[in-house]
DNA sequence: GTTTTGAATTTTGTATACAGAATATTGATC
DNA sequence: GATCAATATTCTGTATACAAAATTCAAAAC
């Protein structure tokens, strides 16, 4: 989500006068992160003393901060209790996951459309990347390469307004879809069905392509549905 | 999007307590109401301290207001610079109503499933409200139910978080719907739209639904299109 | 032993204060 | 008269202060 930071070795101090958000920005990107990574566990309290402790700031920057999270539907704020993490059910999780799913597939006629050969160069080019995440065993690099590809493959749709929807709802589910991939069978098959998304791009069939992002993402639920039957058993079983 | 009124007569201050939000969420809902409904010109810079007289309170809710704003897409926050209400393109403009489209028709496939026969008969009876706010000439009344009707609809499919990014889009596009209906023969043509999804919904089909959806807010856009064109004849007229 | 009540503590919600950046204004120079 | 520079003012960004609500903890009543 950040496309900040480039590639210009030197000239330090020019890059960060320029990336240099407001402090509110800083603390709105970090907290997103530590949240959306599962640093933060779902339900729990934020307090805002000791994050502003952990962040060397105020509470009115923080504050802010949480107001934007509270919009982008990744905390709550209750009246009077502050912010908690927001905690997803299993149905929020499959009709925000049916959500996305709806989202790339509408992305995909324009994608086909619009995608210039450079444009399809650089997402093959991401996804040879995570194949080899992927042999390396490396998940964290191919999930995020995983989720580079997503947006990028939205982003060719050339709106504005759904490639903002679309990492919304991404960053929500970030921390399930990164669960997903436990099994070596359940990622094999992920990889599989990212193998022939990049093939239908390729072909610009927005037909298939929809088909096969169909595919994909009912089978992302069904592998988090998976992981919800399990967290559940493991919940009595710590009783 | 403000659900908490009740039809109760007395109870005054109980009613008052629990619909007593923080004065950052009273802040909110009446600033994103101003900005929809165009008492905020788009561009226009907002100045902190002035509002914040205008609503007898400090800065701080307000400015917490303003983040929330900025999620929404409502407001532009520029470094340094403060809150500016957002300017749209035509691009984006079109752009976000073919987003909405895309929602809602993606919402009469379970709505139609989904739906009871008392759930439809609620959506009948807001429209036929509708025709006779739309017999009487009154618009806002007319497009308040508009708006309510695009919303049951999306609700009917039992979907949190497709319902809560329809609502933002709907709202981000309020402005320019409610003049997309300016002309007579538009407003008409509109109204017959309608009269189709109501009967769509009531036989329960959700092809058709779609594609009549499908048919008015493209017509929606066009409606607007024509109002963007305007708008720049006009600019330039005022040279 | 359990429940309840009430003070002590913590934590949130809002207002205010202050520093730095941006803007407006005034005066000087060409 | 126009343009530029320097100062004054305004406005934003952040920190701090204070009041009210919630939570905790302990003691008392049952």
């Amino acid at each position: 989500m950040d496309v900040t930071a480039s590639s210009s070795k030197n000239g330090e101090s020019a890059r960060d006068r320029i990336s240099r958000q407001s402090l509110h920005g800083e603390i709105l990107t970090r907290l997103r992160t530590m949240i959306v990574e599962g640093d933060l566990d779902p339900g729990m309290r934020i307090n805002e003393v000791q994050i502003c402790e952990q962040f060397g700031v105020s509470r009115t920057p923080l504050r802010e901060a949480l107001r934007s999270l509270a919009s982008e539907g990744l905390v709550e704020l209750v009246p009077s209790r502050g912010a908690v993490v927001r905690e997803f059910t299993a149905k929020e999780v499959r009709d925000t996951i049916v959500l996305i799913r709806t989202l790339e597939q509408f992305a995909t006629v324009n994608a086909c459309d619009l995608a210039s050969d450079a444009d399809i160069g650089e997402i093959r080019a991401l996804h040879d990347a995570m194949e080899k995440a992927y042999e390396a065993g490396d998940r964290r690099h191919y999930y995020g390469l995983n989720q580079d590809i997503h947006t990028r493959l939205v982003a060719l749709a050339d709106n504005a307004a759904l490639s903002q929807v679309h990492a919304t709802l991404q960053a929500r589910m970030k921390r399930f879809r990164y669960a997903g991939h436990a099994g070596p069978e359940n990622w094999a098959r992920a990889m599989a069905e990212h193998e022939e998304m990049i093939e239908a791009l390729e072909a610009r069939d927005p037909d298939r392509l929809s088909s096969v992002i169909g595919q994909h993402l009912t089978a992302a639920w069904e592998r988090v549905a998976d992981l919800f039957a399990e967290t559940e058993d493991g919940a009595k079983e710590t009783h």
